[in-house]
DNA sequence: CTGAAAGCGCTTACAG
DNA sequence: CTGAAAGCGCTTACAG
C-alpha cells in the first residue's frame, strides 16, 4: 500500500507509525520492563511491518560496542589461510570481537570498519585509506618490516636447515627450490632453503613455482615446493610419470597442512602452529593499540618445524 | 606525560590538543583544501600522538555507510567453507559490501553488526538476539526451511543418482553411507544417497560418519563419505589396508574439493558451484530486502554435479 | 582559512 | 506505563 521507502525504517519510523514515543520503542525491542503488553505488540507488529532493524552506528554511539578486527588473508580456498582465520575468529569471539574480513585487493577499505587491522597476505599490506591514519596493523610474515606496523616474523632457518639435512642425508644432491618470486629465490620461505643448501655446499636449482617437474634439470632429486598444495600436485605429477617418491624424488612442502595427512605418500612438511600464530597477533593488537605513542612496534617470533612424513 | 586515557580519543580531545574546532581537524584528516598547511601539520601530529582513530560509529551516522554481511560458516579450516567465504568475500567487495565473519557458536552475536546475515553452517542459523528482529538471514542448505528466511537449496537427488548408478554398473553391490547423525541417514546428503540405491533395489549399510574401514561390514565395496576430508581420509586408510581402490572398494566423496584432483587416486566427488551459490547468497540478500513484509522468502535452487574420477 | 550550528539514529537517565 | 531531554562522535552546509 506505502510507497517504497527512499531509505531503511528509522526508530521514529516505526514510533509514528505505532503512535508512540521513541523510547517505548526501545523498551519493545529490547524486552524490556514496565511496558503496557497490548503496546509493545502494537510496536513489534509496526517494526515486522517496516522492516526495521536498529542501525549499528545510532547504537554503537551510544553503547559499548565490540571491538572490531580487520582481518585481511591471501587467499581462503587454500586451507592454510583458512586454517590462520579460523584460528583468528575463535579466539576473537572469545575474547567479544568482531571480525570483518576482507581479500587482499580490498584490504584498503577495511579502514573504514575496523578498529585495528591483522594483515596475512605473503605482500605489503596498503597503507590504509586517507581519513584513518594511526589505524593499528599487524602484519603476519610481510616481506618487510614496517616502521609503525607490529609484526608476526617466522624463524625458517632453523626447521629449513633440518629439511635440507634429511634431504642430504638421504643421497639428494640436486635439489630444486621453487618459489613465486621472479626471478625465484626472493621471498623468505626459499631464500631459508637456498641458504641452508649452500651453507652445506650444496647449490640448489631455483625455478618458478608453476614449473611441472618435466622442466626441472635432468637428474633433480629433490624438490622443495612453495607450498604444500603446489607439493600435492607435484606429488601427482610424479605418480604419473612413475617416478618413486621418495626413492628417486623426495618432495618437501611448506605450510603443514593436515590433508598432506592423508595423501600418498604423505608429504613432508615445514609446519607452523596456526593456533599460536592467531594468539600471537591478537595479543599484538592489544598491545600496540596501547604503547606509547613513539615507542617502536612489538614483534613476536615463532619457528616453524620440519615434519618429515613420507615424501622425503 | 599524560595519565593512560580511561577512553579513547575524540575528534574533541585532537581538536583541544591542536587548539582548533572539530571541523578544522575533519579537514586535516580528510586532505580537504581550505586549510592551512601548518595548521594541518599540527593537527595531524596532535592525533598521532593521541593514536587517534575516528569512530566508525560517528561515521557511520553521518555518511552513507557499507552495508555490512554477516557470514557464518561451518569451518573455515575445511577447504569447502573457506572456497565459499573466498566467493562471498570477492563478490561483496565487488557490490562495495562489508563481510563480518563468524563461527557457528558466536553466530547470534553477529545481529549486533551486520545489516543482513548469511549462514552456511549444516544447522540451523540460531535467532538473531534480542533486539534485533527482522534481520534478514539468508541460509544455505538448511536443514528446515524457516518462514521468514531465504534459502539456498541443494539438490543432491539427481548427482546422488547418477554416482550409485555408476557404482551399480561397475559390480560394486555392498554398499556403505557414512553419516553425521546418530543414528546416521539423518542428513540429507546421506538421504539422497540411501534414496537412490533403494530405488534400485540395493539397501546401503549405514554408519556413522566416523568409522574406520576396517569396523565396516566384511564385504563393503562401496563407500560413501560424509564429505571429500573423509573421503581422502579413508583413501589413506584403504591404502594402508592394502585395498585397491577402486577394483577392491570404490569410493566416494562430497563437496568436490580442489584438493581431491590431487591425491592418488583421485578422489570421485559429489560437487556444486561455490561461486555460484555464493552469487545467489547475495542475491537473496538484496530480494529478501526489498520483499514486501508478508511475502514467502525467496528460495534458490542448486544442483550438484557427479565428478567421476579415479576413486570409483 | 576557520568556527558555530544542526543533525545522523540510538539509548539512558529523568519526569510525569 | 509513557514521553521530553540530553548526548554519544562525526560530517555537512553555512557564516564569518
Amino acid at each position: 500500500m506505502s510507497a517504497p521507502p527512499a531509505r531503511a525504517a528509522t526508530i521514529v519510523d516505526v514510533a509514528r507509525a505505532a503512535g508512540v514515543s521513541r523510547q517505548t520503542v526501545t523498551r519493545a525491542l529490547h524486552d524490556m520492563p514496565g511496558i503496557n503488553p497490548a503496546t509493545r505488540e502494537r510496536v513489534l507488529a509496526a517494526a515486522r511491518e517496516l522492516r526495521y532493524h536498529p542501525s549499528r552506528f545510532g547504537r554503537g554511539l551510544v553503547k559499548p560496542a565490540a571491538r572490531t578486527l580487520g582481518l585481511v588473508v591471501g587467499d581462503l580456498a587454500n586451507p592454510y589461510y583458512g586454517e590462520l582465520a579460523s584460528a583468528v575468529l575463535a579466539l576473537a569471539a572469545a575474547r567479544g570481537w568482531h571480525v570483518v574480513m576482507a581479500e587482499p585487493a580490498s584490504a584498503a577499505d577495511l579502514a573504514a570498519g575496523a578498529d585495528a587491522v591483522v594483515a596475512f597476505t605473503g605482500t605489503a599490506f596498503p597503507d590504509p585509506a586517507v581519513g584513518a591514519p594511526n589505524l593499528p596493523v599487524v602484519e603476519i610474515d610481510p616481506p618487510h618490516p614496517h616502521p609503525r606496523r607490529a609484526r608476526v616474523a617466522f624463524e625458517r632457518a632453523t626447521a629449513s636447515a633440518q629439511a635440507v639435512d634429511h634431504l642430504l642425508a638421504r643421497g639428494s644432491l640436486r635439489p630444486v627450490v621453487l618459489d613465486s618470486t621472479t626471478p625465484p629465490g626472493g621471498s623468505s620461505r626459499a631464500a631459508a632453503f637456498v641458504e641452508a643448501f649452500r651453507a652445506r655446499g650444496v647449490e640448489p636449482h631455483l625455478a618458478h613455482r608453476t614449473s611441472s617437474f618435466s622442466q626441472l634439470p635432468p637428474g633433480t632429486d629433490a624438490v622443495v615446493a612453495f607450498n604444500d598444495l603446489d607439493g600435492l600436485r607435484l606429488l601427482r605429477e610424479l605418480h604419473e610419470a612413475h617416478r618413486a617418491v621418495p626413492r628417486e624424488v623426495r618432495v618437501v612442502g611448506v605450510d603443514g597442512l593436515a590433508v598432506g595427512e592423508f595423501t600418498t605418500p604423505r608429504l613432508s612438511t615445514l609446519a607452523i602452529d596456526l593456533a599460536e600464530v592467531a594468539r600471537a597477533a591478537l595479543d599484538l593488537v592489544v598491545e600496540l593499540t596501547d604503547a606509547a605513542p613513539g615507542a617502536p612496534p612489538p614483534v613476536r617470533v615463532l619457528a616453524h618445524v620440519f615434519r618429515a612424513r613420507e615424501s622425503t
